[in-house]
DNA sequence: CTGAAAGCGCTTACAG
DNA sequence: CTGAAAGCGCTTACAG
């Protein structure tokens, strides 16, 4: 296995030389034959004299060698918060599946140690060493934007949008919101109460208007107090539902914006002695298979993450790099009941 | 922002010659006092010329171009099973983060989505695009060894060994699974069942080991029905625990080898009304942040990933290609007590 | 139908 | 103290 005939024999690579001279042509014959050049005509037996020879050398050709060249990277950048957040795990996932469908790389870092880690992966991504970036969720400072620009970088946004910051591609939060709140409201609740986003998070001003609209829609109010800012975490999401649940007039059902959130709900509720969901329905954005675990199993609204993750590489590699972007990935919404949602208490049957 | 004043300027990236030319000095110079070559005696003079160019231009070296000469990609790669797993998540952390701090950059692949992601990032890899290669989990085929080794990449395995592979790193599974069951039995508990891990995984053989090891030496039983195999899912803990509750010898206590197959075990009992810890404890392998608002909190023994991550790229980059390595990083196993273990019923208090 | 040459942007041994 | 040259492994416009 790794111990070879000789501690000495770094293996050198096999080159188009290596090939070009086996095969009794010239390099730049290997060359056009591999790229399939339409304008090479070549003898058949020519041809496989060469495809014979990049066979029996295994040969791979040099990928740096070939960028450095074509001035393409033939590799994409992607940063994200926090590798540890599910939610860029499948964004990660569907970028990864389109980077590959078009023979390219992903290369993905997170900023979540610190600014001197984001700092590394805007400094290396100067470096020639990506054909473009996404910038995923709320870390992406002014700075970072400016300066790809200036090195000529195409940049986009993904799951977050900047009011500057023409390129960008979403989810269709508002509708997702929307989705589980009418939900709701088909079950008969009308104190509808809202376990937001933080206050900067583009996500959550979109999942909020979404809440709020379809509260309107259907003639129910929504008032400041019934909705709660958190962050996207259990630790979040509990203080959020501790602080609706003191309230004199508790909700009867609560929309959280994010599954993480939610998990904070329901220990709270468990704490409490909140019976979910008879005393109070609970709905959050975005599905996990962690949800049909928890008890009581977690109603959500599945979310085409992944989707978002290939159409962000695919926007970034087909589309000039200063055209603007601004693109809802729609469909795929659905949601997902598994039973922490049913009629309020006292409710008509 | 990403509105050019033209769409034709396509940035040309600032090059050694640039820099050269604006400090009227030859390349070979800039090259030299950038990388503080000690051969080079130039006077201060000159030396600033060039430093001040350099800030200039805001020069960045092309990382494709010094590979090609150096032969040096400065790029690590990691691959894992799927991006999803947190046990995962954290490794890639630490991998991140010892990578940047040797000055490289991390690659990280996923073969979740099937053997032909698999064979992308093998072909990748071998084209000269990383240094070598982290193989995280039990996703490798054996063939992929030899291929690499064929290629001269240096690569090693890491959470898990293979027989005939000997450079790996990996956890105390052993210790983690031990440190749990004397936290049962020092509560009182003679039942130990334990829902293992899958029957080729190497972590939950050892695991295993652990758990019978600190059974006998309290002198317990270990029969072969007190371990059910399941695999690292909440769906497999869910199964597992099923089978086990079932049984006319209930256990008092099970160890899950991993936490998210402990998500299921909690459900399970949930679904059974059987209360834990009053019927029945839980601990389980590896500790996350969920753990905490799991109803009952889960018990844990918080084992170092990031640090196995961290090490993992340390010994491949400072190691020769055909040494063996094997290291188990130690210390920092923690039982975290969350109180879903508690004495046996009936147990003197 | 195929070969020779230039050049992508670096680094490094060698000259002077 | 500094410059000129070679070469890493490719691709591509040009010659013949």
């Amino acid at each position: 296995m790794s111990s070879s005939t000789k501690a000495s024999d770094a293996k050198k690579a096999v080159t188009l030389l290596d090939v070009a001279t086996r095969a009794g042509v010239d390099r730049s014959v290997v060359s056009r034959v591999l790229s399939d050049d339409p304008r090479l005509s070549i003898r058949d037996e020519t041809r496989a004299r060469v495809l014979a020879a990049v066979r029996e050398l295994d040969y791979r050709p040099n990928a740096l060698a070939r960028s450095l060249r074509t001035r393409r990277a033939d590799t994409y950048g992607l940063l994200i918060p926090d590798f540890g957040n599910p939610v860029y795990a499948s964004i990660i996932q569907g970028a990864e599946a389109a980077a590959i469908a078009r023979d390219c790389v992903l290369m993905t870092g997170s900023v979540g140690a610190g600014p001197a880690q984001a700092a590394h992966h805007l400094d290396v991504i100067g470096r020639g060493r990506v054909d473009g970036l996404l910038l995923a969720g709320d870390h992406t400072a002014g700075a970072s934007l400016e300066e790809l620009d200036r090195r000529g970088i195409p940049w986009l946004l993904v799951n977050r949008r900047l009011p500057r910051a023409r390129r960008w591609v979403v989810l269709d939060d508002e509708e997702a919101a929307g989705l589980a709140v009418r939900h709701l409201i088909g079950l008969g609740h009308e104190r509808i109460a809202h376990v937001a986003g933080p206050r900067d998070a583009d996500t959550a001003r979109r999942r909020m208007r979404g809440w709020r609209t379809a509260m309107r829609a259907a003639g129910l109010s929504t008032p400041a107090s019934a909705a709660v800012v958190s962050d996207y975490t259990p630790e979040g999401g509990a203080a959020a539902t501790r602080e609706l649940l003191t309230r004199r007039d508790r909700p009867t059902a609560i929309l959280v914006a994010n599954i993480a959130a939610a998990i904070g709900t329901l220990a709270v509720c468990g704490e409490l002695g909140v019976s979910v969901p008879g005393e109070l329905s609970v709905v959050a954005v975005h599905d996990l298979a962690l949800a049909a675990f928890l008890r009581p199993a977690l109603t959500t609204v599945r979310t085409p993450l992944e989707k978002l993750g290939e159409r962000a590489i695919e926007l970034l590699a087909s589309t000039a790099p200063d055209a603007p972007i601004e693109e809802v990935v729609t469909g795929s919404l659905e949601l997902v009941d598994r039973g922490s949602t049913a009629p309020p208490r006292g409710a008509a049957a």
